[in-house]
RNA sequence: GCCCCCAUCGUCCAGCGGCCUAGGACGCCGGCCUUUCACGCCGGUAACACGGGUUCGAAUCCCGUUGGGGGUGCCA
């Protein structure tokens, strides 16, 4: 253990990256970190019929958008075939495995009768079967004794081999399962921890079995992470909405926000500090201090951190971050988009935003010709707010010679409100409404004296003939 | 069914035999600040699943129960 670590994330590429192989990754991509070691990419791509080329890009992508860099590969098993095919051949060689052409309901038929039992019966175990079309190859599991797995974060698991079938390791399509490429896999990458969710655990003492038999000598550390579940308190699904990575970064979340949070998940700084730089992270975290219970992947906590990491950004990087949803994801036409208001309102909108595309709701009012006015905002300000037309025909009858400054706003929208009774909180309502469309927004005087004064007129016109 | 894992506030983490009348964070509820909403600050709510042991002493160790999850494929 002396060595640096090497460490591998070793994903199918059957779907878009779910957030708890991203979590997987980055608990990788953290030991390896901690310890000097290196990071491996290795795509598990040996069954054929299930990958789509489609998703080899889904998985780089998001691990460089997350900021988890590779130090090897990516590897892709299918390229890796021959290995397997002769790890197979030593194990037929060696009488660890052998041909089976039991097809899965002949097999069901046979448990059936011996209630309690599942998975294969060993039917062909000394049926000297030969190979052939529709031929699969089986793993020889001990009668008796059990493997055991020292995991990192559970202590050892014990499994007795009466427990397990003998399992298949090779398809009657002649492509080896998983299982045999993990073991090969490993020992040739030279991989010395191998961290995962739970769900891979029950496949451990399989691959164990394989890397004993195929005589690999001391075998990789096992540490199995406490799987991420939803609302429902199961394993978060792809079934649900944005579990992928990409719908993340779509929905306006911050790199470092999501591997921060992500990093939480199972895991805590001893010092309590939750939020920090990956830096700091990476010097805390160790596998040792991983927990075991399954951990809820909490939207409301991420939001926080996100907009934690929004308001630390430098005004001129979150302005450029904003960029794809200022322009291309805009409410509002292209040409009308004018970068300096923006860049003046910056700094107010990394207060407010939760996520980047909180972001042109802020000041959508400003680059629409007609920005809709929302309808419980009219209610609240217009119907149940009192003086609601006394405020826009009092800002109006002076607008025309009021300063266009946020202090000359400000002292005329007080001093309107003070003559009809109303505090500023009060007063600014029905301005702001009928300005800006909501009750919520940015502080009003900064922001509406960035509009022409005569669309200002315009709107609050508009309001009032529309309150009559 | 069988196998495996897990069990502290609603949620995420602290706690690894005495410092715990259980700590922090998110959420939630009050209050302050205030040009709305946020931010910030102050305060509050809220948990050791249960039952047996072990021990002078248990959230912490052991056993059981209950509950949850995962796996039981020619997916990974």
């Amino acid at each position: 253990m002396s060595s640096p670590p090497r460490v591998r994330f070793a994903p199918a590429p059957t779907g878009f990256l779910h957030v708890g192989s991203a979590r997987s990754a980055l608990f990788n991509w953290l030991h390896a970190r901690h310890h000097g070691g290196t990071f491996v990419l290795r795509i598990e791509d040996t069954n054929t019929e299930l990958v789509q080329p489609e998703f080899y890009d889904a998985i780089t992508g998001p691990l460089q958008w997350l900021g988890l860099d590779i130090d090897e590969g990516p590897y892709y098993q299918s390229q890796r075939l021959q290995l397997y095919a002769d790890a197979i051949a030593r194990l037929l060689a060696s009488g660890d495995a052998y041909f089976c052409d039991c097809t899965r309901v002949a097999i069901d038929a046979r448990l059936a009768e011996l209630a309690g039992r599942a998975g294969y019966d060993g039917f062909c175990r000394d049926r000297q079967v030969a190979d052939g079309p529709d031929v699969v190859v089986r793993f020889r599991v001990p009668d008796s004794g059990s493997t055991v797995i020292d995991d990192i974060i559970r202590g050892h698991v014990s499994f007795a081999h009466a427990e397990l079938e003998d399992f298949v390791i090779r398809r009657s399509n002649d492509t080896p399962v998983f299982l045999v490429a993990n073991a090969v896999d490993d020992a040739d990458m030279a991989i010395t921890h191998v961290i995962r969710g739970e769900d891979l655990l029950n496949t451990t003492p399989k691959v164990q079995l394989l890397w004993t038999a195929l005589g690999y000598g001391e075998p990789p550390r096992y540490a199995h992470l406490p799987l991420l579940v939803g609302d429902d308190r199961k394993k978060l699904s792809k079934r649900k909405q944005a579990v992928a990575l990409a719908d993340f970064q779509r929905a306006g979340y911050l790199p470092e926000a999501m591997a921060n949070y992500l990093s939480l998940l199972g895991w805590g700084p001893p010092d309590d500090i939750e939020i920090r730089p990956m830096t700091e992270i990476i010097e805390l975290f160790t596998l040792e201090a991983v927990h075991k219970a399954p951990a809820f992947f909490d939207m409301k906590k991420l939001d926080h951190v996100n907009a934690t990491y929004i308001r630390a950004l430098p005004v001129d990087d979150f302005i450029e971050r904003c960029e794809p949803w200022l322009t291309n994801e805009a409410p509002w036409p292209a040409d009308s988009y004018v970068p300096e208001i923006f860049a003046e309102l910056a700094p107010a909108i990394q207060e407010k935003a939760h996520t980047l595309a909180d972001v042109p709701a802020f000041v959508d009012w400003l680059f629409l010709a007609d920005p809709p006015i929302d309808d419980d905002s009219w209610r609240k300000a217009m119907v149940e707010g009192r003086a609601a037309p006394e405020m826009i025909d009092g800002v109006l009858a002076r607008l025309d010679h009021v300063e266009w400054t946020a202090d000359a706003m400000y002292a005329l929208v007080s001093e309107v409100g003070e003559a009809n009774g109303l505090k500023l909180g009060k007063a600014q309502a029905p301005i702001r409404v009928a300005v800006a469309g909501r009750t919520v927004g940015l502080p009003l005087f900064e922001s509406i004296v960035l509009l022409p004064r005569g669309e200002v007129r315009r709107r609050l016109v508009a309001a009032r003939t529309r309150l009559d």
